[in-house]
DNA sequence: GAGCACTGC
């Protein structure tokens, strides 16, 4: 369901609402329920309703319901309450980061869910809640499929009632319906028609067939505006000047409005896809897959889909991302075809083969939990204390590459997270009550004892967000050359620090054009942080190198040393890679020599057309020596996968030092250890999956 | 001297 619904139907002729009773029975009946209600059929908003009015839910609870991004928890709980005529924060409400609109009232609660997921860590029994509906389960989002494995461990585990409804919009309902042992529903949707065209041959270039396809609409066709997706920023901006050329050197053609649509686009600019238009103009929008699901562009007729996406992959070998340009999967093509039928009857023109589609396309996108670093997932999974646990064998929908696993154990250990047999150590539990990533974290519980907790906050939250400034920026202005030989970490403490001098004004980043989103949330990240952590001391952080040394800890794995001779760098570990600095982050780097400091922490590797580290931070040999100790030593990864057992056993272990403190070879007794054939068994599985998944 | 999809606590 979107949140900007633009047409206006009787809410009681939704096709969910004619099987109201049915899903009522279903859901009081059993523990989980399956529902596969196509765009329109009016699930996110009826079925919460539905199951209120039947009194499926206790009287004292309340139901909630997740959605994969915040602006869709607001503005759907927004609506239901204008259809309950109730306020927002009253029986139905909200709660998204930085903003919790329910109370005691409250019936049904829309969430992210990663909002779910902390509220799990804080009261593992939802004992709010009688019902949790996991909404778009076909997106596969990381947290979702975290919340299958948890919340399907809870039905059986939980003495009061407990329902869970997953509801997803494609009609592979089986494989979910298997997983959970559960009955499906499957409820039509209400959309228009839309007529799909495949290319008779695979065009040599979707990028020009893009552009020829956009002309040959215009052209030929009748009214209605377009919507052609691409795979980045760049594609996007050169396919828009290519066809405003291609207009402009074409006689007798009505006139057009070519639009870029990505993430990275400054507000004003992505809202000009929602401003009205001239009906004498078309319209053609060129986007990402933002697109696809997280906006709803108003008046599509055409679509325009070249089959591709750009993705992250992450190698655990060597900790390297990579965004790569991938076939999209057959249940990506019919939500991009979807996109022309939302206000009319449309047409999608698919620039590959009806062939291609059914022999050539995965089914669905492989879910992001087997392409990411799973580093803060397992650390997640641990400090829940869920009985018998062991990472490599929990029940995931799609269970992740050992390999994924593995690294994530290691890594975890590396920082002090996990102990010698797997368990969370206080350190990991003080990590994981954090809303950052686990390196980040870490360095924020460092930077207690370091006394640089302000620092290592701003720091911790200007890295959390994405942009902050660009080419136009003269940040010398607001950085010493003393600071920039620093590095990035410390640019970025120097521009917060110097917009916080400023009042927070608005005006100061419009004049030194760093981007207003993006300070902005890390001006809330950063409160939020400060909120969590005590500021211990204030010191005076000469050439800061508290802060630095804080880095240090939480970033024991991503250590590079600079070539004898050149600036190339090669990277810590057991897979050790050669890469460069990003460019544009080693101009500031380098000494008066033109040499990049020796030793560095970085808290990206990309491969891009090289692998680059991004955000580097000079450090000194001597404040990591127990670090590159800890890296060359060989890890038990079999020990690590099985926590303890009992919760008893493992808050003892609590106690102990960290793996920053205690040799690794060290044994503990009595923690029984998952032997290499649990491992392999694991391995066979996932294989056997995969190979399922293929045929 | 390069060029990064999208979310979220």
């Amino acid at each position: 369901m979107e949140s900007d619904e633009t047409w206006s139907l009787d809410l009681s002729d939704l096709p969910v609402s004619r099987r109201a009773n049915e899903i009522a029975c279903a859901v009081e009946k059993n523990a989980v329920t399956v529902i596969i209600g196509e765009t329109g059929s009016g699930k996110t908003t009826q079925i919460p309703q539905i199951l209120l009015k039947a009194g499926v839910i206790a009287e004292d609870k309340a139901v909630c319901v997740t959605q994969p991004r915040r602006v869709a928890a607001v503005s759907v709980a927004k609506r239901v309450a204008e259809e309950m005529r109730v306020r927002v924060g009253e029986e139905v409400g909200y709660g998204v980061r930085f903003e919790d609109r329910t109370s005691t009232a409250t019936r049904i609660k829309y969430v992210t869910d990663g909002t779910l997921l902390r509220e799990l860590l804080e009261d593992p029994q939802l004992s709010k809640y009688s019902i949790v509906v996991l909404d778009e389960a076909h997106e596969r989002s990381l947290n979702t499929d975290i919340l299958f494995g948890v919340l399907k461990k809870l039905v059986t585990t939980r003495a009061e009632k407990f329902r869970l409804v997953i509801t997803s919009a494609t009609l592979d309902g089986e494989k979910f319906s298997r997983y959970f042992g559960s009955p499906v529903f499957t409820i039509p949707g209400r959309t228009y028609p839309v007529q799909i065209a495949h290319s008779t041959h695979a065009p040599r270039s979707y990028f020009e067939s893009a552009i020829e396809t956009v002309m040959d609409i215009h052209l030929n066709a009748g009214p209605g505006d377009v919507l052609c997706f691409l795979t980045g920023r760049d594609e996007i901006e050169k396919c828009c000047r290519r066809i405003e050329d291609a207009v402009r050197t074409t006689r007798q053609c009505m006139d057009m409005q070519v639009l870029p649509l990505y993430a990275s686009l400054t507000p004003d600019m992505q809202s000009r896809v929602f401003q009205p238009h001239d009906a004498n103009v078309r319209r053609v929008i060129v986007a990402t897959n933002i697109a696809e699901t997280s906006l709803t562009v108003p008046g599509i007729v055409f679509v325009i889909d070249p089959g591709v996406v750009k993705q992250i992959e992450y190698d655990a070998a060597t900790g390297m991302e990579s965004l790569q340009v991938v076939q999209i999967s057959k249940v990506q093509a019919q939500q991009r075809a979807g996109r022309a039928g939302r206000t009319q009857a449309g047409r999608c023109y698919r620039l590959y083969t009806k062939d291609a589609l059914e022999h050539d396309m995965p089914k669905v996108t492989r879910p992001e939990i087997q392409r990411t670093c799973l580093v803060a997932t397992i650390l997640y999974l641990k400090t829940l204390d869920l009985k018998d646990l062991d990472v490599m064998t929990f029940d995931f929908l799609d269970a992740p590459d050992p390999d994924l696993i593995a690294d994530a154990l290691r890594q975890l250990y590396l920082l002090g997270g996990i102990d010698d047999d797997g368990n969370p150590t206080r350190v990991g539990r003080e990590m994981s009550t954090l809303p950052l990533e686990p390196s980040l974290a870490r360095a924020m519980v460092e930077a207690r004892h370091f006394g640089c907790v302000l620092e290592t906050a701003t720091v911790a939250a200007m890295l959390s967000v994405g942009q902050h400034y660009d080419e136009a920026t003269s940040l010398l202005e607001l950085v010493s050359h003393d600071d920039f030989l620093m590095g990035d970490h410390i640019v970025l403490l120097r521009v917060f620090q110097a917009w916080e001098r400023d009042g927070y004004r608005r005006s100061f980043l419009k004049r030194f054009s760093l981007s207003e989103r993006g300070m902005e949330f890390a001006r809330d990240i950063r409160k939020q942080l400060l909120g969590l952590v005590e500021v211990t001391r204030t010191s005076h952080d000469q050439g800061l190198r508290m802060l630095r040394r804080s880095l240090c800890v939480g970033f024991a794995t991503k250590i590079a040393h600079r070539l004898p001779h050149h600036n190339g760098y090669r990277t810590l570990g057991e897979h050790s890679t050669l890469c460069q600095v990003y460019p544009t982050m080693a101009r500031q780097l380098a000494d008066d020599d033109g040499l990049l400091p020796e030793w560095i922490l970085f808290h990206e590797f990309v491969l891009t057309s090289r692998p680059y580290l991004r955000y580097v931070c000079k450090i000194e040999s001597e404040w990591i020596s127990k670090q590159r100790e800890m890296l060359s030593k060989k890890i038990d990864i079999h020990r690590l996968s099985r926590g303890a057992l009992n919760p008893s056993l493992s808050s003892q272990l609590n106690t102990k030092p960290t793996a920053t403190e205690v040799d690794v070879g060290l044994k503990a007794p009595g923690a029984r250890k998952t032997t290499e054939e649990d491992i392999s068994a694991a391995r066979e599985r996932y294989l056997a999956r995969k190979r399922k998944a293929l045929d």
